[in-house]
DNA sequence: GAGCCAGGTATTGGATACAATCTCCATCTC
DNA sequence: GAGATGGAGATTGTATCCAATACCTGGCTC
């Protein structure tokens, strides 16, 4: 048994940015509010040299909205841009689908069966954040089997940008069942090596969630 | 007539990242070539701090590569990587114009002529640099038509990411002439509201620079 | 001679200090 | 009273300095 290595990231803005990703997606960051540098700083106990620096990578991917001599703000992401971000998935993860499911090794399908069942596991005991990793572990293992690089690091960052809202898709425990039953259908169909089924699959599971959402947010 | 207002970029970090860009266009900073940060600091007269937060937009952009405690390194684009580039950017584009065509305003219309006009001036007159920039007005300023920000931006930085490519590209006469005459195509099947047409045109439009620059670039 | 270790140098990472800018509110002008 | 003006306080932007890390070189061991 390998030992479990702590990855203490190496440097204080990495540490930052894995911190300020979390309050972000556990709302203690807000919408809207703007990241007062000094007070951020002081409570991660570094300076604002880092911090600013993690602020940028987020800029980049337009989790936060930086304004010269104004500051930081976190995004806010109306039903529009909920929208685009799901249509711009809808776009690049087709395509890799369409690229992986012909291509796919045996080992990832393996890794593709486990993920499915850690998310099974963590849905059925109710325990959202485990979940939402194994999730991520399932849709990416499909998307990376494609093996187009930049293509998975947009799709990520699209991701990253929905992170607020899709646990709240899965605190209910009807959306949780029928996802699970969507993955299912979706492995079939890539274990079966009909990309145009497992793409149609993964459309149909996008929507599900988009128009669940559309109902909870609010209209701008 | 109204003045020329001079936009003085507000912050240090703006005006570095816009000269780092240039420099990487260039080709003054060549690919794999280490980002020296004290040196380059002192040629753009500022300290080492925006400078290194322009650098990390550019990390986020793919256009350097960032290795902790080692530096920031300018990225390498094989002929795998502009393959996928311009993969990602039919889907995006295409998507793009799809919806643009059938909403674009009359103004958007005269922005798109006036571009194209700017596009043949430069090009008889062999000024590289002008038509590149009137080159992006015509190829944005359909695709901003689609009132799709978040799209747009991906775009983008796809465009960034081969911007060196594509001054090789134009270098050739021939190819600009080419290039003239898809715009003009493109031009006209978006005036006759015909999206599938001028995805079609752009498809091709981007197909050949791919093909060609093909043929110059390194195999890996 | 090959490989390893130690120490010096170059370079990056981060803390602190100060400068520039914005925001807000009180005051003044008409 | 509406709008302009000016200044105090808060916040961001940048320079400088020091610490931490990586890289390179020379000497040592076997």
């Amino acid at each position: 048994m390998t030992r479990q290595q702590f990855r203490r990231p190496p440097t204080a803005q990495e540490a930052v940015l894995a911190e300020l990703r979390l309050s972000i997606i556990s709302g203690e960051l807000r919408p809207g509010e703007q990241v007062l540098q000094d007070a951020l700083a002081e409570r991660f106990g570094v300076s604002r040299v880092p911090l600013r620096e993690a602020l940028k990578i987020l800029e980049g991917e337009g989790q936060v909205i930086y304004r010269p001599h104004r500051g930081y703000f976190v995004a806010e992401l109306d039903i529009d841009d909920l929208r685009e971000v799901y249509r711009i998935r809808d776009l690049l993860e087709s395509e890799a689908v369409r690229v992986a499911v012909p291509q796919i090794t045996a080992e990832e399908l393996v890794a593709l069966t486990m993920a499915l069942e850690d998310v099974e596991r963590a849905s059925a005991s109710g325990d959202l954040v485990t979940m939402a990793l194994a999730n991520r572990r399932f849709h990416f293992g499909l998307i990376e089997a494609a093996q187009m690089p930049r293509l998975s690091r947009l799709v990520r960052v699209l991701w990253d940008a929905t992170d607020v809202y899709r646990s709240l898709y899965y605190s209910d425990g009807g959306h949780r069942e029928a996802v699970n039953d969507e993955h299912s259908a979706v492995l079939e169909a890539v274990r079966a090596g009909d990309a145009d089924q497992a793409e149609a699959l993964l459309r149909t599971h996008r929507e599900r969630a988009v128009s669940a959402l559309e109902r909870v947010l609010p209209a701008r």
